[in-house]
DNA sequence: AATAAAACAGTAATGATTCTTAAAAGAGTA
DNA sequence: TACTCTTTTAAGAATCATTACTGTTTTATT
């Protein structure tokens, strides 16, 4: 079955991998993938696409936006309230643009508190 | 040498090799790979961290934004004035984080109007 | 229980990018 | 020109995240 228990921070599939594997001892890379790769298709986490090409998984779906840590390669939330909503952003893009706008991303990097 | 002819879209490192391989029959991958990250280094061009793994190449350097076309996987500028400079964005970002915020990508999806 | 469907472990394959190495080109000098 | 020192290069090997494949095991359904 797909329960990960998704408490933590913002893991990559390798980490997630270590820390399922203190449940399930015999699971393998693969089925975290997959796994990872369903509930990521099926909305009940989102997958980021970070920098430096290793996607990050977050239990979060809440709109939100994520700090890239130069320093510790880490990914943080970011309490930020926009001046406008994504979705009117993105509504804007669409009305500007001669294709279709189905959404966007943004995100932020820096330091972390730690590494800053 | 490193100068190369960025007249073009938003290629990858591959279809960056391909041209330039036309007037240097000889050049490796490694070289453009090496002089792309040169470039992109000392700020000449811009390097896209695509939400495919695949980075794309920018010669215009000035802001800007971009979307990924979910058809034919490209990449093409956006006209959009944003409400709020991108700037003052990092600037509240950097405000309300604990850490240090650096800079932000905001990277549209869609479709492009050939794919639409 | 019997059979079909899904999930699994293990491993091989893929594909973008980087690293290594040894050769070549270039600059400067006498 | 010949010689040394530095920089650039091509070619291919290595790396690393991710996906695909294969045969097996578990789960669901009748």
């Amino acid at each position: 079955m797909a329960f990960l228990g998704e408490t933590k921070s913002h893991p990559t599939a390798e980490e997630v991998y270590k820390e399922v594997r203190r449940q399930l001892a015999g699971i393998s890379l693969g089925t975290v993938y997959r796994n990872l790769n369903q509930l990521a298709d099926n909305g009940m986490i989102r997958r980021l696409h970070m920098q430096d090409g290793i996607d990050r998984f977050d239990a979060d779906v809440s709109e939100h936006y994520h700090l890239y840590c130069n320093g510790c390669k880490r990914v943080y939330d970011l309490e930020l309230k926009l001046p406008m909503q994504v979705s009117k952003l993105v509504k804007a893009a669409d009305k500007s643009s001669e294709g279709t706008v189905d959404g966007c991303v943004i995100t932020f990097w820096g330091k972390c508190v730690n590494c800053g």
